[in-house]
RNA sequence: GAAACGGUAGCUCAAUUGGAUAGAGCAUCGGUCUUCUAAACCGAGGGUUGAGGGUUCGAUUCCCUCUCGUUUCACCA
């Protein structure tokens, strides 16, 4: 950042007629380095001259001081400027190596905070890969806008309330008794309750009536029936220990597990709220509130059996983060099928009054299909996550037996590997792009993988470990040769991706620079032996550390660990 | 029918938000382990960026038209 001021500033002398805030916005950074490490294009300034860039350009550089620049030199209608690389290069590294811990990071957010939901899988119904999207992306992105200076509010909103809670139990009541199902509940509670879910719902279409039941025994629920109640807490309680598990191999922890229950508590003042301005109107036997100003279809308050829909819980739970949090952003990650009823919720607080209804924030991605179809719980084809997990861990566990059959830990750096892969194949692409689930290459290990930043990181570590110099303090950074200068630019940029990341909520940004970096690593020490006996050795190390602490950062932005060994 | 999102190499995706010769990874073919871990590196082939128009010095990017795909369009969430 202190660079490209410098090349204003240059330019600026040659140009004093415009602000310098203005000539930094024209100033770019040529994707090709043999364009230099800033460009200044001429294009803008070819109508009000009447010259041709080209000309232009010659003209200004002969104007422009060249000191503290390796060089500036025209390439057309481009001013191209080449940095210091001795001392430029040096200067980044002594950033990084002073506090590895805060490089990069940056303050959009004032400390102030933000609530973000996700994951929220519905209990009663295992995780499935599914899950795995809204669960890592909603955590990248927290830890993304923590190192922005966010303060993040991590909520987990379980989906454990609803008609679909009152099939489940009519389902129950109807088939549960059956020694099969009782020994199923023993041996694994969860699928065997989705395998009755399943079945009310093939069997609905025939039978009407169970549909009707499971309406009947959700309305009891919310009646405050004792023994509709007692299900609940039984399908809760097992659903929870299950959803820990899967977490805790993840490595994500919420601050808050309130769900739809805990909002269907606190519905009335919303109910309220619509009434008293005369939003909520009559229609077809419920009550619905009209965003036809909008363009949008109308929300659906109270249906026409008089219970309540997801809707009047999220405006109850919107209510309730405002007052309790103070947010300045709530963020939703849901799948974007989900993206109309997220403008309907915005214009509903709109209505009501309420000037932070933009502060409401639809984090959307893309459907994670299996064979080309949508995964659905009702329909019974979903992959267990819990299942692609542990089939990668087993992948990474052979490979390292093949690789590295002496490593101390190889259990612990398996999962590392294992689960480091999963969440990286979920992470890398554009969030709202559509995934097709395919195991094959979910588990895949080389290639623009997590395993391959990890592994670079790691042989980064393996030479250090040989160098044997830790504190870089002493040593001449300005020595580690024009070779390493890709890689030093590189890691100068680390700061803007974040903020990149940051500002479109986008884990991919952040996923593609540590692939980025890790590619020229890997390039850089297949051609320059870092371990050469020389004078420049130690810089080399420091450089090394430094691409090795980058690394890490990255990746643990992205929820995923970086093994010392692999 | 309407709206939103998308269409880039055989496949999966990039392209720093309008810039320099559209780049990677898989897959295919070839090269590199007695020298810091070959989960790596180097090279080759592969493109009318869905089609057509427009704005601009300059378009994968912005604006129209068409086309194909996905999703949504009140009693699931």
């Amino acid at each position: 950042m202190d660079e490209k001021l410098q090349v204003a500033n240059a330019i600026s002398v040659a140009l004093p007629d415009l602000k310098i805030e203005e000539i930094q916005d024209k100033i770019e950074r040529p994707k090709d380095s043999k364009n230099g490490d800033y460009a200044f294009p001429t294009f803008f300034l070819a109508k009000e001259l009447h010259k041709a860039p080209q000309l232009i350009a010659s003209e200004l550089v002969e104007k422009i001081n060249d000191d503290g620049f390796e060089k500036v030199v025209t390439a057309g209608p481009y001013i191209n400027f080449f940095l210091d690389k001795a001392q430029v290069g040096a200067s980044i590294l002594k950033d990084i190596l002073e506090d590895p811990e805060h490089y990069g990071e940056s303050d959009l957010g004032h400390q102030s905070n933000v609530t973000i939901d996700y994951s929220s899988p519905n209990i009663a119904k295992p995780m499935g890969v599914g899950h795995l999207r809204s669960t890592m992306i909603g955590e990248a992105v927290a830890r993304i806008l923590e190192k922005v200076n966010y303060n993040l509010v991590r909520i987990d909103y379980l989906g454990d309330w609803g008609t679909q809670f009152g099939k489940m139990m009519a389902a129950y009541k109807m088939w549960g008794d059956s020694d099969e199902v009782q020994q199923g509940l023993k041996d694994d509670p969860i699928n065997t309750l989705l395998q009755l879910y399943v079945r009310i719902n093939q069997e609905a279409d025939e039978h009407p009536e169970y549909t009707e039941a499971g309406r009947d025994w959700f309305a009891k629920l919310e009646h405050g029936d004792e023994e509709a109640w007692e299900l609940w807490r039984w399908f809760r309680e097992i659903s929870l220990e299950r959803f820990q598990r899967v977490y805790d191999m993840l490595d994500v922890k919420f601050d808050s597990f309130n769900g739809e229950a805990f909002s269907a508590q606190k519905m009335e003042e919303p109910i309220q709220l619509l009434r008293d301005k005369g939003l909520l109107k009559k229609s077809r036997g419920a009550e619905i509130v009209d965003l036809e100003k909008y363009n949008l279809p109308p929300l659906l308050i109270i249906k026409s059996n008089g219970t309540t829909t997801y809707i009047t819980r999220d405006l109850a739970t919107a209510l309730f983060r405002k007052r309790m949090y103070g947010h300045a952003k709530s963020l939703y990650v849901v799948g974007a099928e989900q993206e109309v009823y997220f403008k309907q919720l915005r214009m509903a607080l709109k209505e009501l009054g309420f000037n932070w209804w933009d502060q409401i924030e639809h984090i959307s991605f893309g459907l994670m299909n299996l064979n080309g179809q949508k995964m659905s719980t009702r329909k019974g084809n979903v992959v267990s996550l819990e299942n692609v997990l542990h089939d990668s861990i087993d992948l990474a566990r052979k490979q390292i037996a093949e690789k590295n059959p002496d490593l101390k830990n190889p259990d612990e750096v398996a999962k590392q590997v294992g689960v480091g892969a999963v969440i990286f194949h979920d992470l890398k692409n554009y969030r709202r792009n559509s995934v097709d689930f395919n195991l094959d290459e979910v588990v895949k290990f080389e290639g623009e993988t997590g395993p391959y930043v990890q592994y670079a990181r790691a042989r980064a570590e393996s030479i250090l470990r040989k160098g044997g110099i830790r504190d870089f303090s002493d040593v001449d950074l300005t020595q580690v040769g024009d070779e390493a200068w890709e890689l030093l630019s590189f890691l100068s940029q680390y700061s803007e991706a974040i903020k990149r990341a940051a500002n479109n909520y986008d884990p991919s940004v952040i996923a593609k620079y540590a692939l980025e970096l890790a590619k020229k690593f890997n390039q850089y020490y297949a051609h320059t032996r870092i371990l050469d006996d020389d004078p420049q050795q130690p810089a080399r190390l420091a450089l090394t550390q430094a691409v090795s602490n980058v690394l890490k950062s990255a990746l643990d932005l992205l929820d995923i660990k970086a093994p010392d060994e692999m």
